[in-house]
DNA sequence: CGCTTACTTGAGTCTGGTCAAACGGGGTGG
DNA sequence: CCACCCCGTTTGACCAGACTCAAGTAAGCG
């Protein structure tokens, strides 16, 4: 499950293939030479391995550089629902340091490398970088207001309503790191994943994404789905859409 | 809705009522120093008023002195969804100075007191009180904790497990700041507000917690609710409870 | 080639929603 | 003081969205 992590070979912060992104705020040199500092290594995992475990009173936490994962929990008899997805340049594990433990576990969905961060060198990080210390409060912030929406979505809206919802939401996530701009147009996730996201069963999400297939909103590819027409899933999931802008990176 | 606010007048942090309690974590002089001074004043509403508005650049964050309220969202053709409880100690509004607008709304449920505190002030806090950025952080994590956990409890479970576990995490709420210990001992809402954190109808809701009643787990009361068996409905709800011990008071 | 995982589809069931009506208490205006 | 109204709660009857069970297909992999 998991590679031995190795400081050098790993890229460093100032050559991030993130960080010129136009979501992320820019860093100055102060910040980026202890960021540089702060990373300790890089992991890669499997697609389908475990990144985190509820309970784990982890010693590290990451940054997502490349790769999908999600965050989850599960009920005692089984039952699971996906809490959110991370992707490039989410901070996760920060409930380790933070509270004690982990209360979700996070798994990758596709390889994944992660930038590996430890626990006690945090401190230091509100010790002697504020402007890093507001953007990791930003980045709980942003969490939570993408929780807020995920609970108005499942707890108010209709099947298709969610569906729409969260293809909405994950192809703007995608856009904002131009992942759709190659290669990787598809969300790789499976129908399995969308249910137990949407709090629905894998049925009656099959019947409700053949119905946005059929409407030609998207087509549904082994182990993906490919957006057509943002816009009307959009209009259909009446959801605002992420605002967003200036995002740090850590 | 509103009423002036004073500086004088007003309680000191250092005789703060809420501090003492056990949940939260002792502050040196340094920190109640600057926490005196971070506090510009009080605010008083009443029942059923509107602390803070979605959409809305507030100017200022505030942290519940007394009383109940809750956040929401709602959709454009009104269906509403509560997304969590907002109760003596929690610190709210921070959306608005860190991501720039308020993405949810907060009603209070009673006459609600909250402790007013300036959006510009929060930088100096980041810049000079690094352990007061991190409780920051800490009660943002913390937040997010709480919406994972309802969002695993509208997803995944029944409407009888859903109800249990709601009432079960007031009432731990309420314990933890001894609201139960004297007068107040009932959980001050109403079924509607029941029904729309949990994403049920308001009469499902009624005959979920009638039963619940017939069990004699809790006794509904006019505009609120009091837990007799709370190991009963923990049971039931298959929640692990709150993991919670030296939670900051800012 | 056989196994597994992901997706599909049908049939029957049930949880929870909608509509409708009624009750009861608290507040208010006449 | 009483009539009225409103809000929150309760209950019944009916409906429908979503679930379960079950079976079958298709693609990927050792």
């Amino acid at each position: 499950m998991i590679a031995p992590m190795r400081k050098s070979g790993c890229v460093a912060c100032e050559e991030c293939p993130l960080r010129p992104l136009d979501t992320f705020r820019e860093f100055n040199d102060k910040e980026l030479a202890f960021m540089r500092e702060f990373k300790t290594g890089e992991l890669r995992v499997d697609g389908g391995a475990t990144i985190l475990v509820e309970g784990a009173h982890s010693a590290h936490l990451y940054t997502v550089l490349s790769g999908w994962g999600f965050r989850y929990k599960t009920l005692e008899d089984g039952r699971r629902q996906i809490l959110n997805y991370v992707l490039p340049g989410d901070l996760i594990g920060l409930q380790g340091p933070v509270l004690g433990e982990m209360q979700h576990s996070v798994e990758a969905l596709q390889p994944v490398v992660l930038c590996v961060f430890e626990r006690e060198r945090l401190h230091r990080l509100f010790q002697n970088h504020p402007s890093l210390a507001y953007d990791v409060t930003w980045l709980a912030a942003r969490e939570e207001s993408m929780l807020d929406d995920h609970l108005l979505s499942i707890g108010r809206r209709t099947a298709a309503e969610r569906a729409a919802y969260l293809l909405s939401f994950l192809h703007q996530r995608m856009d904002a790191l131009n992942l759709n701009g190659d290669v990787e147009k598809r969300i790789p996730i499976t129908q399995t994943h969308i249910a137990d996201t949407l709090g629905l069963s894998s049925v009656h999400t099959n019947r409700t994404l053949r119905k946005l297939a059929a409407r030609g909103y998207i087509r549904w590819e082994p182990r993906g789905c490919s957006i057509l027409k943002p816009e009307a899933l959009l209009v259909l999931s009446g959801w605002d859409g992420i605002v967003e802008k200036g995002r740090p990176l850590i």
